[in-house]
DNA sequence: ATTATATTCCACCCGGAGGTGGGATATGCG
DNA sequence: CGCATATCCCACCTCCGGGTGGAATATAAT
């Protein structure tokens, strides 16, 4: 029941942009301010790039900044985008196929939470928890 | 959002043990009827024995028994000891401190699905389970 | 030109989950 | 006794997530 480290860092990142009113940041920047390793972030953030979350600008005072509306960036484009929506959406048990009608021991018991977070995921996007009353990133 | 495949192996097990009766099983018994390998399960079924979820007997005929009531076997005491529940009660975003005053962007979002599987998991018992319609383990 | 940044290689390392194989010992049923 | 089982030890293996280090190239601001 977690994030990979991956997906925590994007997130993180994301909305550090977005609280900051989306300025151009660099990995540099980002790895400070969020205390992530910085090569590792480098490779994040271009594989958050190359999937369109985000645009890159070379050169001096070159960085990031979030690519769409912060209300078109939901969190399930973000985990999918870093370690995949599969453990999402994979029965609790493992079965390959497990549904209403071919249901494992715990399949009406995990159905309800299941849905729950895949709704939330679908649903949340950077703005809500930019707009959040947290103080923390 | 998974659990470890120890914790389904588990479950799986116990669920098959307590459908039959919680008549003795051996390893090899286990093994084959959920397609587990052997040697993996001998280890876990033993972590269970030394947990107190399952009592073993020794020479022809051996194996293990669910060592207490169907009804007092909770989801959440087989994941402690398998994986431990670290995982279910951390901060969805890593933070070492997460709480309603001090809360991470998706700690308000999250907390109730957080909530809602923890309580699934101190619910559910192996009664349950073994009662469900579910045909498959 | 210098500097700061992204981008992209490559080569590692570590730890943990999952899995395999052998062998030794104890225990108990037939 | 022989056999089947648990128990325990050891030594591996693979894969993957996370992380580090070096180096080269492209791009753009100053």
């Amino acid at each position: 029941m977690r994030l990979f480290k991956s997906s925590e860092y994007a997130i993180r990142c994301l909305v550090y942009m977005a609280v900051n009113g989306n300025e151009v940041c660099s990995v540099k920047t980002l790895s400070d301010a969020l205390d992530i390793p910085y090569k590792f972030l480098g490779r994040l953030m271009s594989r958050l790039g190359g999937a369109g979350i985000v645009t890159s600008s070379h050169g001096k005072h070159g960085g990031y900044r979030i690519a769409r509306p912060l209300d078109q960036v939901r969190l399930a484009d973000i985990i999918d985008i870093v370690e995949g929506l599969e453990n999402y959406e994979r029965c609790i048990l493992g079965f390959e196929t497990c549904d209403d009608e071919n249901p494992c021991p715990l399949h009406d018991q995990w159905k309800g939470h299941k849905e729950g977070i895949l709704h939330m995921i679908t649903d949340v996007t950077l703005e809500d928890m930019a707009r959040s009353d947290s103080k923390r990133i």
